[in-house]
DNA sequence: CCTTGACTTAGAGTCGACTCTAAGATGTAG
DNA sequence: CTACATCTTAGAGTCGACTCTAAGTCAAGG
């Protein structure tokens, strides 16, 4: 099988990461991201492994995971196989943010459902408690 | 039944909210937070209704309500019962914001289990997919 | 040949949300 | 009476994460 090798430029990389393409410049100028290949004429190139990590990433950064530990992780990843212990420690550790945020969500949840019913209540003549 | 009214000082308000005094003086600064009733000398007093505002401005605010959306809020709480509709769509609108979070983070969360899975496997001599 | 448009870089600017500092008032303990 | 803690204000500084600008390169179309 010949997999055709995709390079996409920074535009269309904006487009399938959903970033802006100063976003993938930044990520690349604070180390994240690298290195990114470059044809003849200098340009960006993308390869889908590239849009692939963005894509990962993006699910970290938007789950909270700072920009520093991000970098840290792909840091690991390019490190290679004998980092796998510590990137596995991160995702465990990053995991149980996640799974708090859940619940703190799911409180945030029940108090606004909460709230939304005292605004009905009120339709039907009661008393509001403050805010 | 006479409540004993409580009027905290901006240290004691800090220690009940987990916010910081220097937080609290800024979210009274930019108008979220008022009026705060004062003590003779001028130093803030926090009654327990503010605690319980401020507690319940922390759960949007940790669930991703920007200060100008609180700041809204807050000021729709203060001009009475005549805005309670608005308070309700805000209400409806933030609690779609904290459904799609909460769905954002339950599929962050299986990426990384699966990940944490590919990082188990490894250990049985497999070969790992890129990051 | 010249304009147009997509790209390049380094660096400056913005924004949200704090966080801290300086200078001064006041209340209590020794 | 004085030292110390705790408060007050206005305003400056920080931080993370972008976001934009200026100046320049380069390839393709008219």
């Amino acid at each position: 099988m010949d997999t055709i090798q995709v390079a996409l430029t920074i535009q269309e990389a904006a487009e399938k990461t959903g970033l802006t393409v100063h976003t993938l410049r930044y990520y690349e100028r604070i180390g994240l991201l690298m290195p990114i290949g470059r044809a003849a004429n200098g340009h960006r190139r993308y390869s889908q492994q590239d849009i692939n990590l963005i894509r990962t990433l993006n699910r970290w950064r938007q789950t909270g995971m700072p920009l520093a530990d991000i970098q840290h992780y792909v840091k690991l990843v390019q490190e290679g196989d004998s980092t796998a212990g510590q990137r596995r420690a991160m995702l465990e550790a990053h995991r149980q943010t996640v799974v708090q945020q859940m619940e703190d969500l799911q409180a945030t949840l029940e108090l606004i459902d909460y709230k939304i019913q005292n605004y009905t209540d009120i339709e039907q003549k009661q008393e509001m408690v403050y805010a």
